[in-house]
DNA sequence: CCTAGAAAAATTGTTGACAAAAAACTGTTG
DNA sequence: CAACAGTTTTTTGTCAACAATTTTTCTAGG
């Protein structure tokens, strides 16, 4: 587990513990000690704890001043607060791409389309994931608002998190899903911004539901670590 | 300028800075020396990169690897990009409130716009300011979505550091907005989400343009160090 | 057996020194 | 005078040691 330490090693140790953490193989709730990762990675506790501190921003960590750090905790209450807050930022972007897309935009979120498309008919379920944020990078260039397009993308390694642990059950439904981000598309090129934000509701609405599904009623909303 | 080391080094330091930008004191796209700043505030370089670290997060600095920290810039741009997101952000806390405020929120939030109602009889700006904050505070509880306060809290400091240069402006309309208050008070004890969130993407709409107009037409959307 | 409190161990916070990279400077050449 | 290469200076990145705090362990008293 060497990093090289001519790029930056506090952002390839969060890279590194952001990809851990969403596969589930860093437990929620679980402590982060320094000096034992420090040790686990051949650094000093210096760059851990400034990848702990990207972490925090990314809301894959909470740190409690003289408590270390601890992994945070994805219930469905948490999914739920989530998916709410991407509803009403992914609607804003599709309002905005609509209102602002470019020829070039366009082209590049046909190609996407296609790709997710491709994903879809393989049945390649990680591949889908990956295609679905491409396509949703392309729309927030589009919608030339870089502070949400940030955002967002702080908010991207909680929604992979969230969708993790359905990853395995995704199989069958997802030849129908294309269908959304073909008419988002579309409507995104008609300039249809009112459209276009139904549909993108309609389908983190679903999402959701699909996240929910395999947490498991555990819904625990009072002792939350997040 | 002596920080106590029984509190956390790193959160007074963030504080401090935080205060100076938000009061233009450090002007946008001003670089922070470590090493300089460490002196001046008689501390070592690691609470100084850490605080940067929470600022960057609240989007004050902006941090680029090997080459140090730079005072964001607050453009026209920016405060357009800005409000769009906080309208939509506000809007969903004043539905989510309306449907899960208890009767001990409605009390707090009475409370709270009576505070505002006096800060604005007195011509008292910054106290106005102060209050508002704390009503956006109380209504983030109501609305029972921690991950939603908890993005709105980080934003905080870019929405005071927007409104800080109109700050010397405010002196006739504290009074009206003081009704927009009351109404979406009221909405939300009535239950009513949609005419509550309405209200308050109607005074966010205000806001916003109050802000522009002290920023002046100097949108500089290309070269943004943000 | 349980609790309170003191001692010990573990862990985070902070520092100063050194390494590596970026920026500024200088003299040279076309 | 501008472009360039080499050198120096400045600045950020990393480390290892020490200080302060928290957590755990141990012991005495009820």
């Amino acid at each position: 587990m060497a990093f090289k330490a001519s790029h930056n090693l506090d952002e390839q140790i969060a890279e590194y513990l952001s990809a851990q953490i969403i596969q589930g193989k860093l437990e929620p709730g679980e402590r982060i000690l320094e000096a034992r990762l420090a040790e686990e990675l051949g650094v000093s506790r210096g760059p851990i704890r400034e990848a702990l501190r990207i972490l925090e921003r990314k809301r894959l960590v909470k740190l409690i001043p003289r408590r270390g750090a601890r992994i945070t905790e994805v219930s469905a209450a948490y999914i739920e607060w989530l998916y709410d807050i991407l509803n009403e930022l992914y609607s804003l972007v599709a309002r905005r791409a609509a209102e602002n897309r470019t020829q070039k935009d366009l082209a590049q979120i046909r190609r996407s389309v296609k790709r997710i498309e491709d994903c879809a008919v393989r049945g390649d379920v990680p591949g889908y994931y990956d295609a679905i944020f491409e396509y949703a990078s392309i729309g927030q260039q589009a919608a030339r608002n870089p502070l949400l397009d940030q955002m967002l993308k702080d908010l991207e390694p909680s929604t992979r998190r969230a969708q993790f642990a359905s990853l395995s059950l995704r199989t069958e439904d997802l030849k129908q899903n294309v269908a959304f981000f073909e008419h988002a598309a579309r409507y995104v090129e008609e300039k249809n911004g009112e459209m276009a934000s139904q549909i993108i509701r309609a389908y983190a609405q679903n999402e959701k539901e699909f996240a929910l599904k395999n947490i498991g009623p555990k819904s625990d909303r009072r002792e939350h670590v997040g």
